[in-house]
RNA sequence: GCGCCAGUAGCUCAGUGGAUUAGAGCGUCGCCCUGCGGAGGCGAAGGUCGCAGGUUCGAGUCCUGCCUGGCGCGCCA
């Protein structure tokens, strides 16, 4: 990485200075490489001066005059590729202005990488996981899964551009109490549809309580009809319903998998909470729990003792009293099959705000079992508020009268809805737009950048009817040819464009891709702003000169299509 | 009551302790089509960065207190 080259340059300036005795040879703190937010300061800058004078104060007491201290840094930089010019700015500022030559070179080197353009090794071959969505598996997603899919599905590409190994997983929750009031539901709606469809006598059955009303459920009960006919209502209830699970399961996880593929996303895993069961795993972790006094048996139930644990207040129940284990029991023995078992490096779950309350629980969890608590991160998101006409789309649960994300989709498209959700940081909520998604004008910034990749696919289609021989490929002689490129707008356009890997590294670190959006947006402005000034396929261009904005441009395609990739958007061709 | 998060332009939101001018998109008001897709470009207006203190060479960014809003504090998930 270019600020990793910087980095590297300034720390052994500042080796050499001390080493002659131009700089105190005590310790510094690291060397930081910041971006100025003024073109007039450079590309990059460090404001390591500044710095070393108050650890020369804190450590000697003496003041030290940061503007001497950076031009004795400056005076041990020995000249470069990488940078052009080195200067000492304001009260001791050290700016670095990338290399012309260099730039343009860079050119050849972004179209070379092509859909790999901007990947970096932070992972070092790590293996992490992404676990999101993972909603229940009782219906459609409600569309404020559809922040958790975008979330997760854009931050583990960017952890594979980052050289993470990354396995997404949707943890399905098939064997809780909701799962069994899905299922209670389910065989109610089912038998309904069979006394209709095969006469039989009524029964006069109602959905429970707390059931699913959702008309989804009639569809589901059609496709269990269609697969088993009737036979399940001429069982006993309780050997119905379990006759059911399975179907109903895969009813509703195909159709979650359906509704998440619309939107481009796709899942490694879908890892079964039942199985967690069937293979004994949580009891006999609960057991070895309880050997360690981490579980006891209180008031009827089990807990387990969180309350040992710092940031817990209180204990948890694993089984209740009447002997049915919480989703909690389950989860312990889940994260030990993610840890001690497949041996994630790094497991991040993307988890709604309201499940805040089970990070510190999840910390005493790990603790107790000996993991890393380091290990687990949980990406927290805020929620979506839907507006449509002005006025938030209110929805009521019970009824199942709730907006799913495969209507947003189908609404607004899906890369509306990526880039959308996508653009604020998952701690802010959201307001949703969707009158305002759906249009496709210049008040919606989603399609800015794709029109500019489309532009970008335009233009040199049209190249190769103009007489250019395969403008998308790059002649023998292109490192002399892309010389030519000096417009202050080629230039401006390739730093940009030389920004990808910061984006991606910005994105890892924060585990938040929405700097993307930005990013792109703002590479489009620049591709746009050259797109103006420089004219490619005009009579005017000398045939050389055209020959180089045409490898600028192809450049510009990988970039953009690679942004709009790891956002999981399409980069259209045409529009 | 306690905890977490948010409060930045009319609206929706960025902003990684830095450089007399705090950014983007939309909206508003002006320009730019005998030029590669105008779904574009240029410019203007618009801000006491919730309030009050503090830390430091330097604060929208860190600390404390307060105000407002959201979420969480179950033998629910």
């Amino acid at each position: 990485m270019i600020r990793d080259q910087i980095r590297q340059i300034v720390t052994q300036a500042v080796a050499s200075a001390q080493s002659s005795g131009n700089l105190p040879s005590i310790a510094f703190p690291p060397v930081e490489i910041e971006r100025p937010n003024q073109p007039d300061h450079g590309d990059y800058s460090s404001n390591f001066a500044l710095l070393a004078t108050s650890a020369i104060k804190k450590a000697s007491g003496r003041k030290a005059n940061p503007r001497q201290l950076a031009q004795s840094i400056v005076d041990n930089i020995p000249a470069g590729q990488l940078v052009g010019s080195v200067e000492l700015a304001g009260p001791g500022f050290i700016n670095f202005r990338l290399n012309e030559c260099w730039l343009q070179q860079s050119v050849l080197s972004i179209i070379e990488q092509g859909p790999l353009f901007g990947a970096i090794d932070r992972g070092k071959g790590q293996n992490w996981q992404v676990e999101y969505v993972s909603a229940n598996p009782t219906g459609p997603l409600h569309y404020g899964g559809g922040r958790n899919a975008v979330l997760g599905d854009a931050l583990a590409n960017v952890l594979e551009a980052a050289g993470f190994n990354v396995q997404r997983e949707f943890y399905v929750n098939d064997s809780g109490t909701q799962f069994q009031l899905f299922i209670e539901s389910l065989y109610v709606c089912y038998i309904q549809l069979c006394e209709e469809q095969d006469a039989l006598p009524a029964r006069n059955l109602e959905v429970p309580e707390n059931g699913y009303q959702g008309a989804y459920l009639h569809d589901y009960a059609k496709l269990v009809r269609e697969r088993v006919g009737d036979r399940l209502a001429h069982l006993a209830p309780d050997d119905a319903m379990a006759a059911l699970r399975p179907i109903g399961r895969e009813i509703v996880v195909s159709d979650i998998e359906d509704e998440l593929a619309s939107m481009g996303v796709t899942f490694d895993r879908w890892f079964s909470e039942q199985t967690l069961y069937e293979e004994g795993l949580v009891d006999k972790l609960l057991e070895q729990l309880s050997e360690k006094g981490e579980v006891v048996r209180r008031d009827g139930a089990v807990w387990f003792l969180a309350s040992n644990y710092p940031g817990n207040e209180k204990d948890e129940v694993v089984v209740r009293s009447n002997g049915a284990p919480t989703y909690f029991a389950s989860d312990i023995a889940y994260h030990y099959d993610k840890f001690a078992r497949r041996n994630f490096d790094r497991v991040i779950n993307v988890w709604a705000v309201d499940h805040q309350g089970h990070i510190p629980r999840m910390g005493a969890v790990m603790r107790a079992l000996d993991l890393d608590p380091d290990r687990l991160k949980i990406l927290l998101y805020n929620l979506v508020k839907l507006i449509r006409d002005g006025q938030e789309v209110k929805m009521s649960k019970r009824s199942g009268d709730i907006l799913t994300v495969r209507e947003v989709v189908e609404e607004v498209g899906p890369d509306a809805v990526r880039f959308m959700l996508l653009t604020t940081s998952p701690e802010s909520s959201i307001d949703f737009d969707m009158s305002l998604a759906v249009q496709r004008k210049s008040e919606n910034r989603v399609y800015y950048v794709q029109y500019g990749h489309a532009r970008i696919c335009s233009l040199l289609h049209r190249a190769a009817q103009n007489g250019h021989r395969n403008p998308e490929e790059v002649p023998p002689d292109a490192a002399d040819i892309v010389t030519l490129l000096t417009d202050p707008a080629e230039l401006t356009l390739i730093r940009r464009m030389l920004e990808m890997e910061e984006q991606i590294e910005l994105a890892v670190a924060r585990l938040s891709p929405h700097n993307l959006t930005y990013y792109a947006e703002d590479l489009t402005k620049t591709f746009s702003v050259f797109y103006e000034n420089c004219q490619v396929l005009h009579s005017d261009v000398p045939r050389e000169l055209a020959r180089a904005r045409l490898l600028l441009i192809l450049a510009a395609r990988t970039a953009l299509s690679r942004v709009l990739n790891l956002m999981g958007m399409s980069a259209p061709e045409e529009m």
